[in-house]
DNA sequence: ATAAAAGTGGAACGGGCTTCCCGTTTTCCG
DNA sequence: CGGAAAACGGGAAGCCCGTTCCACTTTTAT
């Protein structure tokens, strides 16, 4: 993983070219609003949400960030980066199964811990290279980290890498319905989804109990604005 | 199952109670309406397209449901009819294990086919007892269902009932993250979950084969307007 | 120190959605 | 068949969003 600060590459970020001091210092307050706020209620903030969350005005945030995918793009990049970087961890592992399970365990975990980022996990931004160089090069990484995996015996034949994007949408709904509320069920999803990606006798980490009824029914009730899971999306250009 | 036009229902239903015959008319068009803008787009569809969509003023729409969850619950009362009646039918069934599988195939179906109704299968309604009340009833069977499976053996003991809901959540994530693109992703999703409750050796349904890379690259970009995914949750009354 | 450049927030505009109201049309029943 | 009541549609008001323009302030460089 690099430093998003990375400055050999130029055209992903005009953070340090030629801003004026004050101007960068608007722009780090508005990423860090985008982000608490994309954290924790969606991709579909509206921009003059995080506006006054940042305590700046409209024009600036539109100034810098044209449209919402540029704040999106910019504000995911690093996240971006701790996912790519997981595929090296996992690869690291000598255990290929078991990187190959704890990497599953972990990207996952990145999306409960970030409805936001959950959903960008899903989505492609055609325009945003910084976001899908990242993500070619975790998908590459993974590719290897599948063949390894099936090489131990563990890994069933037929999984397919298209899996990990169908698992990462699913999860990605379990996390939208379920966030606080039920704040394990997506643990739970991943444990059986293990399962069936594996092996007879193959070792598994333990499945997590089933959330209480309780718990259930208020996540049921409280998918309370937006988008929401529905809102699993938003225009690309 | 039983049909909507039960007449012995008088609270949950004032269709025939007493409206005029343009009143009616214009009652069961913006039904329709509404049933075919929740199936394509989702239950985040203005009020106002809703009734442009059927023709009628919005006032129109307003005076016969004043909220949007009361139009939520008309138009889908019926089909929870169908999800109920789902569970008689699996009950029927000779094969306690064949008709759970076949259960939940029917009920991911339903989500597949109907964008709004993958939602509300992962909502709650508390105020809409006609729902509910399908709902709960729906539930009770399943837990027979599910007695039954795990007593042949073939379904897992540590099968537990909220998985069905935690399915459900994860299928509609998939249902909004894929629909057009790759229509069938949800079905390999419901054979990996159905191989993972299953105890081994169990007889399973053919897994469906993955997505094309490029289906699943086009249903990433074409995540359009709202709603979509995101779009899992709206205000409850 | 000072003037030009760069940046800022507020105001204004256009569009969409929702709710309420009122003049008009349709239905129903005697 | 004709009038009262019910239902209709459209328009006005209010709100929020996103965009653009503009007069004012801060920084920077000389």
């Amino acid at each position: 993983m690099r430093s998003a600060a990375d400055p050999e590459n130029s055209a992903e970020q005009q953070s340090d070219q030629g801003l004026r001091a004050d101007a960068e210092r608007n722009r780090d307050r508005i990423l860090c609003a985008a982000r608490r706020l994309y954290a924790a209620e969606g991709l579909d903030v509206s921009m003059a949400s995080v506006a006054r969350e940042a305590g700046v005005g409209k024009a600036t945030l539109s100034r810098r960030f044209p449209t919402r995918d540029d704040l999106i793009t910019a504000v995911f990049t690093d996240r971006m980066d701790a996912y790519a970087g997981a595929v090296a961890v996992a690869l690291a592992d000598p255990d290929p199964w078991h990187g190959f399970a704890a990497y599953i365990q972990a990207v996952c975990a990145m999306q409960a811990a970030d409805r936001g980022f959950a959903t960008v996990l899903t989505m492609s931004f055609p325009t945003a290279k910084a976001l899908e160089k990242r993500r070619a090069e975790a998908y590459h990484g993974f590719l290897e980290l599948i063949a390894r995996a099936k090489a131990t015996g563990h890994l069933r034949e037929d999984f397919a890498d298209q899996d990990m994007i169908i698992l990462l949408m699913a999860n990605a709904g379990v996390v939208a319905a379920t966030a606080d509320a039920a704040p394990n069920a997506w643990r739970r999803l991943v444990g059986h989804m293990l399962r069936a990606y594996s092996t007879p006798g193959t070792e598994l980490p333990p499945l997590e109990p089933p959330p209480t009824p309780t718990a259930l029914y208020r996540a049921m009730i409280r998918l309370n604005r937006s988008t929401s899971a529905g809102d699993v999306g938003r225009p690309v250009s």
